[in-house]
DNA sequence: TAGGCCATCTGGTCCT
DNA sequence: AGGACCAGATGGCCTA
């Protein structure tokens, strides 16, 4: 081994010490009893690549050496012998490829760590998958767009049943667990007996608390703690955008009195109307396309400190008379849940 | 134990 | 040549 092979050969050794010493390395770690050791079986191949022994030197341009005459030519560039200097280069690329390409993913990861944050269901100890994440965001985007589109905020109801659109059941579950609803209110395929235009059975049978119904009643609902299913995902704002692209249809109604990014969590909204415009795309079995006529009251007192609406604990909001966000935050108790969501909300602004 | 999810490695392709 | 990106393969972990 040259010297200079030996030097880039550490360096890149080092660069993977970091990895592990990292944060994401730690994952490394934990796959690296696994695909590590592979890759070291398979270093170990190359450097006993039989070609190897042919040649010590540094011969690295010389041809690979024609099999026979009645082989055929091989087309394309000719395959170059694997001396042993080519071959500690060849591990060295790709061990730096392999690292590159682990940073690389890292930062996707943590790219998508970032979208769980922002969309609506989020927790720590029930992380949703990948593909679920991305149906999530996206369920989610466009229910915003057709609230800008519109001019009008969805029921409730409506809006899980967009964001749920896709979902696999069990995020269907723990989507229905952040918001304390039993997927079988707004699931159609769910409620059989039920036409899904209709109020839910629990908002009618608890005007004043959106119960969550008990595990047992819905197959495959994962266990507490959920996440939660935080309000102001619905209206979140762009760090270094106050309204972000809300602004113009809440123009008038939100407050910014803090800094540049100290954004009132739970601006005080006032939302009627109905998701009728939902225009979902054809989905086997899909039967969203119905229209519902509920109407959500987002109320708020707005400013630093939290949800002071949601939580009770700030001005109240005298139009929120039919369903009122805290009621879907069927907890113990403002305190206990203010805590969590204070918790949760300084993960979410504070993270970046 | 099967299946889902995940991290990683790897080789190919494209671009600078 | 080297980096970014991608998709396939592989193996580990977890859960029903």
């Amino acid at each position: 081994m040259t010297r200079s092979v030996r030097e880039e050969l550490a360096s890149v050794e080092s660069d993977e010490q970091r990895d592990l010493c990292s944060p994401a390395g730690r994952e490394t770690e934990r796959a690296g009893a696994g695909a590590g050791a592979g890759e070291e079986e398979e270093e170990e191949d190359l450097l006993h690549h039989p070609e190897e022994d042919e040649e010590e030197d540094d011969e690295e341009d010389e041809e690979e050496e024609e099999d026979g005459e009645n082989k055929p030519k091989r087309r394309g560039p000719k395959k170059k012998k694997m001396t042993k200097a080519r071959l500690q280069r060849f591990k060295i690329r790709r061990m730096k490829a392999n690292a590159r390409e682990r940073n690389r993913m890292h930062g996707l990861n943590d790219a998508l760590e970032s979208l769980r944050k922002v969309v609506p269901c989020y927790s720590k100890t029930q992380k949703l998958s990948k593909i679920e994440t991305l149906r999530l965001a996206k369920n989610y985007i466009w229910a915003l767009s057709e609230i800008l589109r519109s001019g009008k905020a969805p029921d409730l109801m409506s809006f899980v049943q967009a964001l749920c659109k896709g979902l696999s059941q069990p995020t269907t579950n723990l989507v229905a667990g952040c918001l304390q609803l039993n997927p079988r209110t707004f699931l159609p395929e769910q409620t059989p007996d039920m036409p899904t235009h209709l109020p839910p059975a629990g908002a009618a049978a608890y005007p004043g608390h959106f119960s969550y119904q008990s595990p047992g009643l819905t197959a495959g609902l994962p266990s507490p703690p959920y996440g939660t299913m935080d309000p102001s995902h619905i209206f979140h704002q762009v760090k270094g955008q106050p309204y972000g692209s809300l602004e113009p249809f809440f123009d008038g109604v939100l407050v910014s009195d803090g800094p540049a990014f100290d954004p009132p969590l739970s601006p005080p909204l006032s939302i009627n109307g109905n998701f009728s415009s939902f225009k979902h795309e054809p989905t086997a079995g899909s039967d969203y396309d119905k229209s519902f006529s509920f109407s959500v009251h987002y109320g708020g007192g707005g400013g630093a400190g939290g949800h002071p609406s949601i939580y009770g604990n700030g001005g109240p909001n005298p139009r929120c008379g039919e369903l009122q966000v805290e009621q879907l935050m069927g907890f113990d108790g403002h305190s206990h849940h203010e805590r969590l969501m204070n918790a949760q909300l300084n993960a979410i602004f504070h993270d970046s």
